[in-house]
DNA sequence: CTGAAAGCGCTTACAG
DNA sequence: CTGAAAGCGCTTACAG
């Protein structure tokens, strides 16, 4: 590979106008400008960033660090805020770090070698911001959880409204006649969102009179439809009069349809099902999945905006739960 | 962050022993192990990898270079493409790429910053490798897509038996009865794999004796459920008595039948259907897909195993199509 | 507008 | 076994 000497030599300039050029500096003539930029095209030359992040001390990319490969939810997000950095001009760089990692201690990582100016987190275990996340001073945003309780004046959070989306799930199964609701998904103790749902959940169904025992009628699971399948099969082994269920995430809620199909049982015609997060395969899915919608595209505008206003402007850290849409699909039925 | 420096202060030894402790060389007395490992430890140092592969002429890393985010195909063929390397205790860096991103540049890239040992290619338009491979002299292997008319002495390449699988697939539609069958999906442009199977699908019909009109009876697609559903919009119009649907990958089969649906048609009453790929959702779906399940785990062994046969042994390239197998779902009914 | 030079944080012969 | 020093490919004050 071409490196940045050559093109110096190349040009008959030094590189140190190379790099100017490259960086579009504007104290370049126009002349040695279309030179270089000539033999840079020539050459295919692409500087090495190895060299030039280990130089800068600070770069213009915001950093998004997403916890998880194969998360759809997470990939309609992640779709949106590139698309609200895109428009405001700013420069995005991608990492994707395994479900089980540290998303703090790997943006210290990113920073260290990145120097963005902003980060961008897209989920993970709330836990790991107490341990270091003190030592981050970039200015940082959460989205799709809460991050009230932490407390730190460079974290923002945007997630959905949880609460009122539980409710509204669970009331809409209550107003079709749904007594024996049981409900799958998410981890209380990693994910405030998860406590946040069910929480509301069971205060709506205790004010209605229904008996909800958490103990017996919830389980949890990570986002899968694996785990939606498996879990599924244990919710409805301990509770076999079921008639409704609320899947925390789509995927589980397919996996869920397709369990409840092995048992012989359709969904809604035997078991009425409501999903959440409103990702597109659930819309594809036959039955389409009646499901609240998280609000990726407003999740993702407040997100940004946020960010660089505190980029910018030093803001002080924004919390902000964020209406929900709830779909209409296929899955729930009046009894 | 604390530095190299900081840690070589901080012990007592300069920067060349802490360095040597960091990459495990075997020239360092225990007790200089013992305090700069604790110090290091207790500096939760990270070396800066921007400084390490600027410097490093070599890395032990194998790449993998994944063309699209949400391919749930490749991200299950990834998943064994890691558990191989690991299992032979070597490591990996993945770069997700752009769909449209050439990956052959962005291996050019990779390698002059990071060095890798090895380059695995997962998808990616094979028409770039025209351009610049001819640069790259690291062992590659390219993944799910034919390398043999490139003849690139470093390139391997691993894919399923395509013309098999078609082969098998349209049989099964004819020996069920079908005869106005159509096939979605792929691009007969960028993808080897897709010109095998539409070939192999012809060379079949033509022999039973089926009337094919690839332009009116085959549509291309991208592999997005959103595409088969659109795709299948048109097929359908174009040919209203399909009674059966060969789809190159399962997402798109999903699409397909929430297209048929919408319609009032139902798979498999009314129109028979056959995916490609058997990723795990298809076999959540309702119905569950009758598809031809590519073996990932042989490709992932046989796509590793031959790069580090090269690697370490400069083993010439082998071009191999791996047996499929053929999951029997739901969605094929005789007629 | 341009060049010469320092330095980012590491690794790696080289010498001892 | 350890240290001093060169150098990876860039960026960025500084001087002119």
């Amino acid at each position: 590979m071409a490196t940045i000497k050559d093109i110096a030599k190349k040009s008959g300039y030094s590189i140190g106008t190379v790099s100017r050029v490259i960086n579009k500096h504007k104290d370049v003539s126009d002349k040695a400008r279309a030179i270089i930029e000539k033999i840079i095209e020539e050459e295919n030359f692409q500087p090495n960033m190895n060299a030039r992040f280990l130089k800068k001390t600070s770069s213009n990319a915001v950093a998004i660090l997403v916890v998880g490969h194969g998360n759809l939810f997470f990939a309609d997000l992640l779709e949106n805020v590139q698309k609200e950095l895109d428009k405001r001009g700013e420069e995005a760089a991608v990492f994707y770090l395994d479900e089980k990692s540290n998303q703090v201690d790997e943006s210290l990582r990113v920073i260290s070698e990145r120097k963005p100016k902003g980060i961008i987190y897209m989920g993970g275990n709330l836990n790991f911001f107490n341990d270091n996340f003190k030592k981050i001073e970039v200015p940082c945003v959460l989205l799709t959880n809460s991050a009230t309780q932490l407390g730190f004046n460079n974290l923002s959070s945007f997630a959905s409204d949880d609460e009122s989306a539980a409710k509204y799930a669970i009331e809409y199964l209550i107003e079709n006649g749904h007594k024996n609701i049981c409900i799958i998904g998410g981890s209380k103790e990693n994910s405030q969102a998860t406590n946040r749902r069910l929480e509301s959940c069971e205060k709506v169904l205790k004010e209605a009179g229904i008996k909800f025992d958490e103990k017996k009628q919830y389980i949890e699971t990570r986002y899968s439809m694996q785990e939606g399948y498996q879990g599924c099969e244990k919710l409805i082994k301990n509770n076999p009069k079921t008639t409704a269920i609320f899947a925390l995430s789509d995927s589980i809620a397919i996996g869920v349809i397709r369990y409840l199909k092995d048992i012989g049982k359709s969904v809604p015609e035997d078991v009425s099902l409501i999903g959440f997060d409103g990702i597109s395969s659930g819309q594809f899915n036959t039955p389409r999945l009646t499901t609240i919608k998280q609000d990726t595209k407003v999740i993702a505008k407040k997100g940004v905006e946020s960010l660089l206003l505190r980029i910018n402007y030093n803001y002080g850290a924004i919390h902000e739960y964020i209406p929900f849409t709830f779909l209409k699909g296929e899955t729930v039925k009046k009894i």
